[in-house]
DNA sequence: TGTACATCAGTGAACGCGCGTTCACTGATGTAC
DNA sequence: TGTACATCAGTGAACGCGCGTTCACTGATGTAC
């Protein structure tokens, strides 16, 4: 069931001052397995120390406990998350184009990342909550372009409820085609769902 | 973490022909953990026994292994939930107002029975598939009414994608609403939500 | 109607295993003199 | 420039625990005669 303990090559250990590289290397390697398992349960201390190539005791010289090695491993996939966004909200100057992109990237994402992408917005994490809710500053972003796509349309819906409208609607479409994907013949074309998706909503550029 | 073990009070053994009711009240009890953790990975043997009032040993009197188990109890919840599905039905005869109540079942039995509907929709189930891919049914019976509302709209819009548009959103809004519940100023009312989805999706009675 | 017995629901102790965590350690490497 | 030493990344063995599962059992109850 479990994957081989894979001992990987011989790591090379870390030169003096730069333990923390391990670090790094520990959260890569969590966010990997919870990527992999789509869940958080299974992704125990044994075995991302043996996904990094060390052993299990070498983890609490960089994290006080299971629990805080998840919570890390979650808040770094947030991290990565944030970067595709925000990288795709930079990739264009026009608002709908803007929006578009952010959209074609979120279910890119979650494509890619399907793991991660549960684990983030599906999974709830079973770990007591300890900073600000992380993620909504995602969202954000998500409201501040529709605010403005909505400017360009003259139209004065409320952007936090479109923006909700969108991203539940995003997310419902990733994350059922994910979990059910072995009905090939039922999903249409996830471009095809998106496109509806920005017609049925009104965020394209006005047809007159 | 983990709740009491709670021994119950004193279970009255069953009767001689009629061991079979363990059975059901097992799945009860699984079913009922599912939906308290919302994750299939802490429904152990023991806790399902523990729930039940009944020795762990017990349970291999009805069930194989712990695996066919937690299967069982999963086709228990589709089973809950098809039958809340096909009772809106039932109760009206207006297509538009079908859809509707169908929907209204919906999400409510995604708020009463998180657990139960992260297990079945969410949360994919890491167990190997054994029969047909449960759940469709119903899916099937949202065609069937999808179908009725667009012939009586006089719509050409084809069935089985507009009845994916609506299964994808309504399943992004239970889902994100369950899971990131704890913002409680960035969520619309779900009922407002609900209506503004039949408005976007065209799938009520046509304005003229 | 009474009794011996087979049936069957459920128990209790024990197993091997993998988990998170602890503890004393090793050995390469940068630094002080 | 050479050497003693403190630092620090990482190890290995061991712990207690809860898990799924097995095995021999108990004791109430329906049934055959």
């Amino acid at each position: 069931v479990a994957p081989p303990p894979e001992p990987d090559t011989h790591r090379v250990r870390n030169p003096r001052g730069q333990g923390d590289r391990l670090r790094v290397e520990l959260l890569d390697a969590a966010a990997e397995l919870m990527a992999v398992h789509g869940s958080i349960d299974k992704v125990g201390v044994r075995a991302v120390a043996a996904a990094a190539g060390v052993s299990p005791t070498a983890v609490y010289r960089h994290f006080e406990s299971h629990t805080d090695l998840l919570w890390a491993a979650v808040q770094y996939s947030f991290d990565e998350f944030a970067r595709a966004m925000a990288g795709a909200a930079a990739s264009a100057d026009d608002p709908y184009e803007r929006l578009a992109a952010m959209g074609e990237a979120y279910m890119q994402f979650a494509r890619d990342h399907r793991g991660k992408y549960r684990v983030m917005f599906s999974n709830r994490v079973p770990l007591p909550p300890r900073t600000e809710p992380v993620g909504m500053h995602a969202f954000d972003q998500l409201v501040a372009v529709v605010t403005e796509v909505l400017a360009a349309r003259d139209d004065d819906r409320d952007p936090r409820f479109v923006s909700v409208q969108v991203w539940t609607w995003m997310h419902g479409i990733v994350d059922l085609m994910g979990s059910h994907g072995e009905v090939p013949d039922l999903w249409p074309d996830p471009d095809v769902m998106l496109a509806e998706l920005r017609v049925r909503l009104e965020i394209g550029p006005r047809q007159h």
